[in-house]
DNA sequence: TGTACTAGCCTGTATATACAACTTGATGAG
DNA sequence: CTCATCAAGTTGTATATACAGGCTAGTACA
């Protein structure tokens, strides 16, 4: 099946290959209309279909007037956004600090070797980091990551900039899968946390691809009592406006 | 400012209109662009860009040579796939069974009220039901619903078609807020999921929107042990068949 | 020097036209 | 009656053209 695909598609596909390259990095300009019809030898609204459907899925940009610019990963995925929960914590106004417990080089075994797609025993970076909301443990960032993917990961400040904003700009993240679950940690996960026996946790495990193959696999741990996932969901074309005075329901069944 | 629509949005808007008021059906045949171009007087790219963007938003299905149509509610977002624990179960192979242990007319409370944007003592309806997966429990379902938006509430047969399924068939869920949580239960929720006291629960609570305004709050308790939730997410534009092979990570990291 | 204006680029929309590919139902040949 | 063929309607794509409106830089003018 040698299926021929449409010139738009085409476009779009040359202009995500050049983004995903980091040939174009974010706020750069995108070829205008005009200078695909040049340079692809389309017409005007062919380019026109291809710019506009990739600012419609979030690659790009658009000011009439001024050109079309890729888009900041942050904005490309409701994703990226919750993945980094350094910016969740200042969003609420409140200080983030993280501490790294470890960051090292290890052999990945079982789950660790299955989730990455890499055989028993292959190298992979281990991260271990602890973050506090006001001083407070609010997360356990268990990560380990693919080395080819991010070969300096151990000669960077996970204290200054989270392993989250770092991958992120290493590439663009392009696919995720997560499980939430609820369980009782066990003792080291306690005393990180700073609960008592008592208290569940809210556990996240998080495997992100990047260049088709899984790049880092995660696990989170959230204080069951200091932590909440939120989701907010609208049917796509739904006008902007209607979910602006949407009340937070965290405030509400608090 | 009477910012006049573009031509496009108007023929997207009067679309939906007509399937949102129920006039136009799921699988009922949408007005072909050729129509389009008679009576709304347009021309046919016009009327082939609103068919076609209402297509990548999920209101309608295209198909080469027989025409457009309606799609279900169902496939119209992933959010009310993942409303629906019956669908969910049985999906996994497993029998679905529900016990209903509330159905009536209850004064609307405290954040029940705010939540459904009420009045303080307003009339809604409460359900409570249980759900079992091959006999053991899975999720308590507590849900209170706008009167006015599903008056026949207190006729249905809830354990036949799940308040989901039959509140998904009343009109489309535009919107939905939820939030996730890891709390340790009460001795009323422990004893209906037959769990110990030890054992955590998975907590989620939405509220849905329809016709613009919240119709029904729900509280899911679900056993920490037996229940988990997934999510997937692919930025928009990537190809299907990337994701097709991905392996289910719940599998993985058991 | 500073300000107003304009030319030139950009996106956004709309139309008319064309051809390809698919589906369905009718028509006609065997 | 059966099967092949065809016509008409549908979506999908591509092009050429046009005009409106936003933005910017440079130019002319005061």
């Amino acid at each position: 099946m040698i299926a021929v695909k449409p010139r738009y598609q085409q476009l779009k596909d040359l202009i995500i290959e050049r983004i995903s390259r980091g040939e174009l990095l974010p706020s750069d300009r995108v070829p205008s209309e005009n200078e695909l019809v040049e340079s692809e030898k389309v017409s005007r609204m062919t380019a026109n279909r291809a710019l506009r459907e990739l600012n419609n899925e979030g690659y790009v940009e658009r000011v009439a007037g001024r050109g079309t610019f890729v888009a900041d990963y942050r904005s490309r995925s409701h994703l990226v956004e919750v993945h980094n929960i350094a910016d969740e914590i200042e969003r609420r106004g409140h200080a983030h600090s993280s501490q790294v417990v470890r960051q090292s080089r290890q052999r990945a075994r079982g789950e660790v070797a299955k989730a990455l797609h890499v055989e028993q025993g292959t190298e992979v970076f281990h991260l271990l980091l602890v973050h506090y909301e006001n001083g407070t443990p609010i997360q356990i960032e268990d990560r380990h990551v693919l080395t080819s993917f991010a070969p300096d990961c151990l000669a960077q400040d996970f204290e200054s900039v989270t392993p989250s904003a770092y991958l992120t700009g290493v590439a663009p993240l392009q696919e995720a899968e997560q499980v939430v679950r609820a369980s009782m940690p066990n003792a080291a996960v306690r005393q990180r946390l700073q609960i008592d026996a008592s208290e569940p946790c809210l556990v996240i495990i998080r495997r992100t691809w990047s260049g088709g193959r899984p790049v880092t696999f995660a696990r989170l741990h959230h204080p069951g009592s200091r932590y909440e996932l939120t989701g907010h969901y609208t049917p796509p074309g739904t006008s902007r406006a209607a979910s602006g005075d949407v009340v937070r329901l965290e405030k509400l069944s608090q």
